[in-house]
DNA sequence: TCACATTTAATTGTTCGCAATTGAATGTGC
DNA sequence: GCACATTCAATTGCGAACAATTAAATGTGA
């Protein structure tokens, strides 16, 4: 007779799982991400697209989405978003007509002395040690990148 | 001078942040999932309310909401599509008007038999023990609730 | 050169996720 | 019993996220 909880359902109980885990916190990040970039008055995946350009400007969509795992049904609108507000611009490249590369503007750079902020933040609000979260961060990219390795075949 | 990768810039690189990794890896999750639920006609949120109401059957939307970390926004038309797939039933409680209770129908009770092989497959994909997957699992966990901690100020 | 495949971004349609609002039902204090 | 706040789901509007398709530009082989 099958119980309440059976051992034959322990890996379908939503606590053992460590994907809801993953699912549930990244959305506990950016609950706490909104209030403080609201003041920079981007969403968390525009301030990651912001991150990849702080770091290399005049970028290809391409190159972005492979950065953040994204494709361009997800970042042209973002991207149209972030032009209309005047933080980066897209211009189609002359090398190779089919990319659009994208570029900061001046407010798109100075964006970034204002961001600095935000990591101080989280690392406040995550109430852990640098050492631990660069600890947890490295084990959670090591099997992202094994389970992107599956999706790959 | 600041140089292409200052120092002072470390915090805001898209590489050292958590957060990122969260992110990233619950896509990742997602996309591993997305051809064993769609088998079962589910998307991955849809599951999640799928495994809460394999546990417990009739409950008000807010319970599902509670574990899910999810609102009404999100769930009302989620639990919609569920009830147009005749997997669950939605009616209003007796003695409080303004609950709707949620139940599995005999089709909904049906698919957790299908939905066992899932967890199975998930834990072949991260390429990674239980014992590990369980420590990082209860690692996130503690994370996700000091942010939530955090939002409830 | 010319047919053909590949690359790249844009578009369309569906589903989440959440803030803000609405409206009905319930509970509370007086 | 009645004004008032609270609770709950539903709704609206916007921004992701992604599959599938489209269209243009580029590369490749015969």
């Amino acid at each position: 007779m099958p119980r309440k909880h059976s051992a034959a359902d322990a890996p379908l109980r939503l606590d053992n799982q460590i994907c809801f885990a993953v699912y549930s916190a990244a959305h506990a990040f950016n609950r706490v991400y909104k209030p403080l970039l609201d003041r920079l008055g981007l969403t968390y995946p525009q301030y990651l697209v912001m991150l990849v350009l702080w770091e290399r400007d005049d970028v290809p969509v391409r190159d972005i989405g492979e950065k953040l795992f994204l494709d361009s049904g997800t970042l042209t609108p973002l991207l149209k978003r972030l032009e209309a507000a005047h933080l980066v611009k897209r211009t189609r490249s002359r090398e190779d007509e089919r990319q659009v590369l994208i570029a900061l503007t001046p407010q798109g750079h100075a964006l970034k002395d204002k961001a600095r902020a935000v990591p101080q933040s989280i690392l406040a609000a995550s109430d852990c040690s640098v050492s631990e979260l660069v600890a947890m961060k490295d084990e959670i990219v090591a099997l992202r990148d094994r389970l992107n390795a599956v999706i790959g075949e």
